[in-house]
DNA sequence: GTGCTGACACAGG
DNA sequence: ACCTGTGCCAGCA
Protein backbone atom coordinates (compact mmCIF):
# COMPACT_ATOMS: atom_id res chain seq x y z
CA UNK A 1 0.00 0.00 0.00
CA UNK A 2 0.94 3.51 -0.42
CA UNK A 3 -0.02 4.45 2.96
CA UNK A 4 2.57 6.39 5.04
CA UNK A 5 4.46 8.17 1.97
CA UNK A 6 0.83 10.21 1.14
CA UNK A 7 1.34 14.45 2.01
CA UNK A 8 -2.64 14.77 1.63
CA UNK A 9 -5.08 12.40 2.87
CA UNK A 10 -5.47 10.02 -0.52
CA UNK A 11 -8.72 9.34 -1.51
CA UNK A 12 -10.34 6.06 -2.21
CA UNK A 13 -10.40 7.20 -6.00
CA UNK A 14 -6.93 7.93 -5.81
CA UNK A 15 -6.33 4.19 -4.38
CA UNK A 16 -7.53 2.72 -7.70
CA UNK A 17 -5.61 5.24 -9.61
CA UNK A 18 -2.37 4.29 -7.81
CA UNK A 19 -3.05 0.42 -7.77
CA UNK A 20 -3.18 0.43 -11.57
CA UNK A 21 -0.60 2.51 -12.11
CA UNK A 22 1.97 0.21 -10.01
CA UNK A 23 0.27 -3.34 -12.15
CA UNK A 24 1.38 -1.72 -15.38
CA UNK A 25 4.53 -3.81 -16.02
CA UNK A 26 7.81 -3.11 -16.83
CA UNK A 27 8.25 -1.70 -20.96
CA UNK A 28 4.64 -1.09 -21.28
CA UNK A 29 2.67 1.80 -20.45
CA UNK A 30 -0.82 3.48 -19.97
CA UNK A 31 -2.46 6.65 -21.04
CA UNK A 32 -4.47 9.17 -18.39
CA UNK A 33 -7.67 8.76 -20.37
CA UNK A 34 -6.94 4.44 -20.60
CA UNK A 35 -6.89 4.23 -16.59
CA UNK A 36 -9.71 6.71 -16.56
CA UNK A 37 -11.73 4.47 -18.70
CA UNK A 38 -9.91 0.84 -17.02
CA UNK A 39 -11.60 2.79 -13.69
CA UNK A 40 -14.86 4.06 -15.41
CA UNK A 41 -15.23 6.54 -12.76
CA UNK A 42 -14.02 9.96 -13.83
CA UNK A 43 -12.03 11.49 -16.55
CA UNK A 44 -8.12 11.61 -17.33
CA UNK A 45 -7.58 14.90 -15.42
CA UNK A 46 -8.38 13.66 -12.36
CA UNK A 47 -5.82 10.71 -13.44
CA UNK A 48 -3.26 13.49 -13.93
CA UNK A 49 -4.13 15.40 -10.84
CA UNK A 50 -3.87 12.41 -8.52
CA UNK A 51 -0.31 11.47 -10.28
CA UNK A 52 0.71 15.24 -9.44
CA UNK A 53 0.29 14.42 -5.86
CA UNK A 54 1.02 11.01 -5.33
CA UNK A 55 2.61 10.05 -8.31
CA UNK A 56 6.12 9.66 -6.69
CA UNK A 57 4.79 6.77 -5.30
CA UNK A 58 4.33 4.79 -8.63
CA UNK A 59 5.92 4.08 -11.73
CA UNK A 60 4.47 7.49 -12.77
CA UNK A 61 6.86 7.44 -16.54
CA UNK A 62 4.93 4.48 -17.27
CA UNK A 63 1.60 7.02 -17.49
CA UNK A 64 1.61 8.78 -20.51
CA UNK A 65 -0.13 10.75 -22.97
CA UNK A 66 -2.43 9.23 -25.53
CA UNK A 67 -0.67 10.09 -28.35
CA UNK A 68 2.80 8.58 -26.78
CA UNK A 69 3.86 12.06 -25.41
CA UNK A 70 6.00 11.97 -22.61
CA UNK A 71 5.39 13.51 -19.27
CA UNK A 72 5.18 17.69 -18.75
CA UNK A 73 8.71 18.83 -17.05
CA UNK A 74 9.65 15.03 -16.56
CA UNK A 75 10.65 13.94 -20.11
CA UNK A 76 14.31 13.94 -19.38
CA UNK A 77 13.69 11.54 -16.41
CA UNK A 78 10.71 9.30 -17.99
CA UNK A 79 13.19 8.03 -21.08
CA UNK A 80 15.94 7.33 -18.76
CA UNK A 81 13.51 4.71 -17.34
CA UNK A 82 12.44 3.87 -20.18
CA UNK A 83 15.52 2.89 -22.03
CA UNK A 84 16.21 1.06 -18.52
CA UNK A 85 12.60 -1.02 -18.70
CA UNK A 86 13.27 -1.70 -22.38
CA UNK A 87 9.69 0.05 -23.35
CA UNK A 88 9.00 0.78 -27.52
CA UNK A 89 10.53 4.01 -28.07
CA UNK A 90 9.43 6.32 -31.03
CA UNK A 91 11.51 8.98 -32.52
CA UNK A 92 15.37 9.09 -33.12
CA UNK A 93 15.14 9.02 -36.66
CA UNK A 94 15.43 12.80 -36.77
CA UNK A 95 15.81 15.63 -34.82
CA UNK A 96 11.68 15.16 -33.23
CA UNK A 97 11.56 14.95 -29.21
CA UNK A 98 11.17 11.18 -28.52
CA UNK A 99 7.86 9.89 -28.28
CA UNK A 100 6.17 6.00 -27.43
CA UNK A 101 5.09 3.55 -29.74
CA UNK A 102 1.42 3.42 -28.10
CA UNK A 103 0.89 0.85 -30.88
CA UNK A 104 3.60 -1.65 -28.96
CA UNK A 105 3.99 0.09 -25.47
CA UNK A 106 0.22 0.71 -24.86
CA UNK A 107 -1.18 -1.83 -22.23
CA UNK A 108 -4.91 -2.50 -21.61
CA UNK A 109 -4.64 -3.33 -17.87
CA UNK A 110 -4.65 -7.73 -18.65
CA UNK A 111 -1.43 -10.03 -19.13
CA UNK A 112 0.37 -8.76 -21.54
CA UNK A 113 -0.45 -10.71 -24.84
CA UNK A 114 2.88 -12.30 -25.37
C1' DG B 1 -22.66 28.34 -4.45
C1' DT B 2 -19.45 30.37 -8.09
C1' DG B 3 -15.33 30.47 -10.72
C1' DC B 4 -10.50 29.15 -11.75
C1' DT B 5 -7.07 25.74 -12.30
C1' DG B 6 -5.04 21.34 -13.63
C1' DA B 7 1.17 15.49 -14.93
C1' DC B 8 -5.61 15.32 -20.12
C1' DA B 9 -8.35 13.89 -24.76
C1' DC B 10 -10.09 15.08 -29.11
C1' DA B 11 -10.94 17.90 -33.32
C1' DG B 12 -9.64 21.64 -36.29
C1' DG B 13 -6.39 24.98 -38.43
C1' DA C 1 5.21 19.06 -36.23
C1' DC C 2 2.74 23.02 -33.70
C1' DC C 3 -1.09 25.74 -31.34
C1' DT C 4 -6.07 26.66 -30.11
C1' DG C 5 -10.66 25.75 -28.43
C1' DT C 6 -13.93 22.69 -26.12
C1' DG C 7 -15.33 18.89 -22.89
C1' DC C 8 -14.32 16.11 -18.90
C1' DC C 9 -14.11 15.67 -13.38
C1' DA C 10 -12.28 16.94 -8.89
C1' DG C 11 -10.16 20.20 -5.60
C1' DC C 12 -9.63 24.82 -3.79
C1' DA C 13 -10.16 30.26 -2.83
Amino acid sequence: MRSGSAPPAISDFASRVLDVAESIPAGRVMSYGDIAEYLGECGPRQVGRVMTLWGGGVPWWRVVHSDGRLLSGHEREALGHYRREGTPLRGGTNGSPPRLDMSKARWAGEPVPR
